[in-house]
DNA sequence: TAAAATTAGATTGTGTACAATTTAATTCCA
DNA sequence: TGGAATTAAATTGTACACAATCTAATTTTA
């Protein structure tokens, strides 16, 4: 049954490699007092400025049940606002606040020391990045 | 401030690459009664019949914050045993039941399903598996 | 060999993920 | 146009992840 080996699956490496990813982010998000699912939220509001619930949703693949406590929690560390759409009052939309908004420039080295400190090659990220997107374009919904 | 565009990170696919995996998994592992994480822990059981909560954390690179709960969680399904070892009372093994062995026949063609389900080419299989296999080797900390 | 250090698991607390359901607002359409 | 269907969030409940701490057992070593 050489098909049922852990080291024959993919699904592991790729579960272990998101683990591993998230893990060095967070000696870097602790000092901006984000998780990594909440950075995710706020590279795309430094991005639009304001999202629906609705579209950061659909960017990130995440359902109303995991954004809207961890939106709360944003909003009670003073990075955003949630304001109700006055045209249409099922709608919650996002807004940076001034102090979200600055912590972008503390963000900002982020990326490199990520690119460093997981020592990827330029050539396994390009490959990474093409194959998986790839794959993910193939299963986007819409 | 290119670099902060959540398009341009890597991160980013990497972690929607593994939920969306998973996602595709939760149909068949639900006839099973497992989660996916239930069922790492089973396919290492499978291969090697005991193993000790440490040995599986290290496979899995999970600690026994995670483990313990999830290792409970089993025993009550009737699957696996954990069992104190006598020679050094620190250690617990976890064995297959009769029914957590059984259950192996009902998984053999997972693996299987799930090409078929997540579409991966030969080549993107392979690719994704040897880069990912890669950077994983190199952080691995042992 | 007895105190110190190490080790294996368990526990506690926070924060995701996600299915399923609920609520309220809006749109559809007979 | 008014009830049915749809939509956007919120809520509820289960199960990870993981840092930090705790407990008990074993090893080290002074």
């Amino acid at each position: 049954m050489k098909q049922l080996k852990l080291s024959n699956q993919l699904c592991f490496p790729i579960y272990a490699l998101s683990r591993l990813v998230t893990s060095h982010y967070l000696p870097l998000l602790n000092e901006l007092d984000l998780t990594y699912p909440q950075y995710l939220v706020m590279l795309l509001l430094w991005e639009h400025q304001t999202l629906s619930v609705k579209a950061l949703g659909k960017e990130l693949r995440l359902d109303s049940g995991t954004l809207t406590p961890l939106l709360k929690r944003l909003e009670s560390k003073k990075m955003i606002k949630r304001v109700r759409s006055k045209e249409d009052e099922r709608i919650v939309n996002i807004h940076l606040t001034e102090q979200g908004s600055q912590l972008k420039i503390q963000a900002a080295d982020i990326p490199n020391q990520i690119q460093c400190s997981m020592g990827f090659t330029a050539e396994e990220f390009k490959t990474l990045k093409s194959v998986i997107g790839g794959v993910l374009r193939r299963h986007a919904e819409e």
